[in-house]
RNA sequence: GGGUUUGUGGUCUAGUUGGUUAUGACACCUCCUUGACAUGGAGGAGGCCGGCAGUUCAAAUCUGCCCAAACCCA
């Protein structure tokens, strides 16, 4: 007898058991074999989650619990089976969104304050948001081993950051995949910096067409349609489609631009589309990424009107110093007024915009740093990687290929990791250095590199670069970072989970790092979870007032339900709705287990674990049989990420066959059974608890805990218990008595009688625990079977018999096997069993017992049909006066008398 | 416009290599305080598995087209 309390109480249960594992540290990877962050070398860590590194904007969602939940269930599971497991906690902090609050918020400018001001501001903002995620992670139970955490803003990670940088910067012009020219670069006006093309997204809005008259030049006027009319300053060229016979004359044309005066040339290209507008179109630098092709293609001049923050330049003339918008509307109606403008119409455009600001973006032509994207090394290495679902590594191909620019890394930010790298201060020099690894880290515009002079020019000036990287250059080493890099050698990591929201650019970015570093695969599976929507299925939002956040559904049931409930959702990779029903009945099924726990308890003492050789019952090896196929099911499905499926297997054991069924059967041995059949029901119960509770422990750690706490013979956390072994019911299934029956049939006959007068008793409207006269089952198990724990379920005394009942029976249907027929009779299969269904069954009946098989008239001809693959359907009737219930269950006929 | 994914009782969801009685949960109705649990137990109703066509003896499952939704990319 252990004294078990009577209720579970998640509220005060779940953040004793946070406390006591943060003090503990059961979650810490064993530090002799693990790599991990702290550098220690050689690794034989079985289980290395690269965990994403998230953004700390303090909130920490419901779309973040999904993924967490899912490293946390996969972590668990692989420390049970006896992995050792790495699960580190990551920050990716640098980045404008930080920026520009801690601009709000200090009410300056990032200018107005020294640079590494304005960063320690940054740090500490990043700090309070860390901290807030970090509470909710722990209070969902998140095992994270906070020994490994790492923040991208710290010197020691950036560090890592510029050296991989430097080593990508090294060697000769085809080796580097660094390199640093003037290019076009999507440009973000209001966050008057680069941004790479994976940080563009495109919106679809409706912009206004102008039809603009270009006067000709010793030729024809010509009339083409645009959106932009305030880039005509920056107009270079305009083009037809070559075979559009409206201009095939008029190739080489010259017109003037209207307004601006500079003379521009009428080309052909393939590219253009001849059914928009008037099917000639204006080139410009630049308008979009299509006005790039062509100015390069055909060698046009660089006209650039737009400035870093977005208004126009010296060459728009008069326009200059107007915003972008302001200049559309001003040029418009100048044109007008001018009598170039002819129509304009409403049109639908897609425009990229800023990612992070909603921005449109403009291209600019700009001096940056890139990495080249070699397309086939990444594609070769994402094919390696085990995509869940296998889908997603076709998403990955997909945006691979369709890369048109290499990767531009610098910002023209602050709060990043700095480039290391130095321009020469002699002006007629253009030598530009990086610095060497032993340096490292360091910020160039506080200080000089190591190497003294210019090489090129023997100057010693140094001019800093003041560019700061892309923070996907912090985020994509990750995966080293947790393996321990630049120390011992690189091994994959085993899982990568994410969004598939970030296949584009954080797994892209890193499968494209790692390549260039390393040349391995950075993990070994990618698992990408799906979206958490809310109730009404839409996208969880504030304005739709259907966000829900982990803390709110905690609050309401626990963190273990809401776990469960998220494990539910649907099979990892599709997106989920969250549902409060799915949390309650997560909540309900912890009660239910609490009260299984409960009542088991009273019957467990110290010695009940170790008991040697129980004298088992077929009901008891039934259950262990049950458990120890769940325990192999539940495993197979955790190792497929199918948590959906584990968790449900696993609830339905415990609910349908160890509490309604099993419980049941035994409840009589348990209070009032001889010792040593007693002692088999108490060990039976115990071997079924205590593995049905390991099992749930990845799933719902608190609730688990606290049972594994007062659970007799345990010690320790259950997260360091070990899996269920399955060989102790393994065998039953095989084990034949002499009359060639296992252990399983006969416990599911037991199980399935007493089930089918429990429900007899209902509908007679009787109390369940009615005593009864007699009971007789009639099956095919005969006699050799164990009626004691089915007597004491159904309180009646229990006959079993052999062949049939003393009643009437009468056939009345058949039941074909349509794998035996389908393919023995192929197209007459369909009249055969219409000829079954119609024939004389008792006839059948006698066919079948007599000859073994059954001859039929189909079409005209004589078909003779195995009697396996037809089952002649039976009704017992009990003879008159008596009275006698006759129950038909699967397995047996059961007479009942009252 | 292209691509990917999805479409199963009122709601959410399972369904393995095609095999005929389509899973579970929640909600609903009826009955039941029986020695863990009424946050429980027993039973019931509720589906032309998005639509159409095809392959097959046999389709929720395979093929094609269409419709709808979500996401990604132009």
């Amino acid at each position: 007898m252990t004294d078990v309390p009577d209720s579970y109480d998640p509220e005060t249960a779940e953040p004793k058991w946070q406390d006591e594992w943060r003090q503990s540290g059961v979650y810490q990877h064993d530090g002799d074999s693990g790599t991990g962050a702290d550098g220690d070398t050689d690794s034989n860590t079985d289980y290395v989650i690269d965990t994403p590194p998230p953004y700390p904007t303090g909130q920490l969602h419901l779309g973040h619990a999904l993924g967490w939940s899912y490293m946390d269930f996969a972590a668990r599971f692989h420390r049970l089976v006896g992995d050792d497991v790495l699960f580190p906690q990551g920050w990716d902090c640098h980045g404008l969104p930080t920026e520009v609050k801690v601009e709000e918020e200090e009410d300056i400018h990032r200018t107005d304050v020294p640079r590494e001001e304005f960063r320690e501001l940054c740090v500490e903002y990043t700090e309070d948001r860390i901290d807030g995620m970090k509470e909710t992670m722990q209070s969902l139970g998140f095992s994270q081993d906070w020994s490994a955490e790492y923040r991208t803003m710290d010197a020691d990670y950036w560090a890592k950051t510029q050296r991989s940088f430097v080593e990508m910067a090294a060697g000769d012009e085809d080796e580097s995949y660094v390199y640093r020219d003037e290019h076009p670069v999507n440009w973000c006006p209001r966050c008057e910096t680069a941004i790479a093309d994976a940080e563009v997204e495109n919106v679809d809005r409706e912009g206004t067409l102008h039809y603009v008259t270009f006067p000709g030049v010793g030729n024809d006027d010509i009339e083409i349609a645009t959106t932009r009319p305030e880039l005509l300053a920056a107009c270079v060229g305009m083009a037809v489609d070559p075979d559009d016979e409206r201009y095939a004359e008029r190739i080489g044309d010259t017109f003037e631009v209207p307004l601006f005066g500079q003379e521009i040339e009428l080309l052909a290209d393939d590219d253009v589309d001849g059914d928009f507008g008037t099917g000639a179109v204006m080139i410009c630098t630049f308008g979009d990424k299509q006005d790039v092709d062509w100015w390069a293609e055909h060698d046009l001049d660089l006209r650039p009107v737009f400035t870093e923050d977005g208004h126009l330049g010296d060459l728009a003339g008069e326009y200059a110093g107007l915003t972008i918008e302001e200049a559309k509307k001003t040029i418009a109606d100048d044109l007008d007024e001018a009598g170039y403008l002819g129509d304009t119409e409403p049109t639908d455009q897609s425009v990229g915009a800023c990612w992070r600001c909603d921005t449109p973006i403009e291209i600019l032509s700009k001096e940056q740093w890139f990495v080249e994207v070699r397309q086939d090394e990444i594609l070769e290495k994402a094919e390696q990687v085990d995509w869940i679902p296998d889908h997603m590594y076709d998403r990955l191909v997909d945006w691979t290929e369709g890369m048109e620019w290499d990767w531009v890394i610098s910002r023209q930010r602050v709060f990043a990791t700095p480039i290391p790298a130095w321009f020469c201060g002699n002006d007629d020099c253009e030598h530009v250095h990086v610095a060497s690894i032993d340096e490292l880290p360091l910020d160039p515009t506080e200080q000089d590199p190591a190497i003294g002079d210019c090489p090129e020019c023997g100057a010693s000036d140094w001019e800093g670069e003041t560019d700061v990287m892309d923070t996907w250059m912090d985020s994509s080493i990750s995966p080293m970072h947790v393996q321990g890099w630049p120390d011992g050698e690189f091994t994959p990591t085993t899982l990568r989970e994410q969004g598939h929201d970030i296949i584009r650019t954080w797994a892209f970015y890193t499968l494209l790092r790692v390549t260039a570093l390393e040349d391995e695969i950075p993990w070994e599976e990618s698992l990408v979870n799906g979206m958490v929507f809310g109730e009404d299925g839409n996208k969880m939002s504030k304005s739709r007032g259907n966000a829900v956040g982990p803390e709110e559904a905690i609050e309401e049931y626990s963190a273990d339900a809401v776990r469960q409930a998220l494990a539910l959702g649907g099979q990892p990779g599709s997106d989920i709705q969250f549902q409060w029903k799915e949390v309650k009945s997560s909540s309900r099924f912890v009660t239910k287990f609490w009260n299984i726990f409960q009542f088991s308890a009273e019957h467990f003492d110290e010695d009940t674990p170790e008991m040697g050789a129980p004298a088992y019952r077929d009901a008891d090896e039934w259950i262990l049989t049950k458990l120890s196929r769940t325990a192999e099911a539940v495993e197979a499905d955790m190792e497929a990420y199918r948590f959906d499926s584990a968790l449900r297997r696993l609830r339905e054991f415990v609910w349908n066959d160890l509490a309604d069924d099993y419980l049941e059967l035994v409840k009589g041995r348990l209070y009032e059974g001889r010792p040593g059949e007693r002692n088999a029901a108490r060990h039976a119960l115990y071997t079924a608890v205590s593995a049905s509770i390991r099992m749930l422990a990845p799933f719902s750690p608190h609730f688990t805990e606290e049972v594994y706490d007062h659970l007799p013979g345990t010690e320790g956390s259950v997260h360091v218990a070990s899996w269920p072994e399955v060989e102790f019911g393994a065998d039953a299934a095989d084990v034949r008595d002499a009359e060639g029956a296992t252990a399983e049939q006969k416990g599911d006959l037991i199980a399935e009688v007493a089930s089918e007068i429990r429900a007899w008793k209902s509908d007679a409207g009787m109390a369940l625990n009615a005593d009864l006269d007699r009971v007789e089952v009639y099956s095919e198990l005969g006699r050799g079977w164990d009626t004691y724990d089915l007597s004491e379920a159904v309180n009646a005394p229990v006959y079993p018999e052999e062949g049939r009942p003393n009643v009437e029976l009468v056939p009345v249907g058949v039941d074909p096997d349509h794998s035996v027929i389908g393919p023995q009779f192929r197209d007459k299969a369909g009249q055969v069993v219409g000829a079954l269904e119609s024939a004389d069954f008792n006839q059948l009946k006698n066919q079948k017992e007599i000859e073994g098989e059954i001859t039929l008239e189909v079409g005209g001809e004589e078909v003779t049909i195995e009697g396996e693959a037809v089952e002649i359907e039976e009704e017992y009737r009990a003879e008159s006066g008596e009275e006698v219930e006759v129950i038909e269950t699967d397995d047996a006929t059961v007479l009942v008398f009252p």
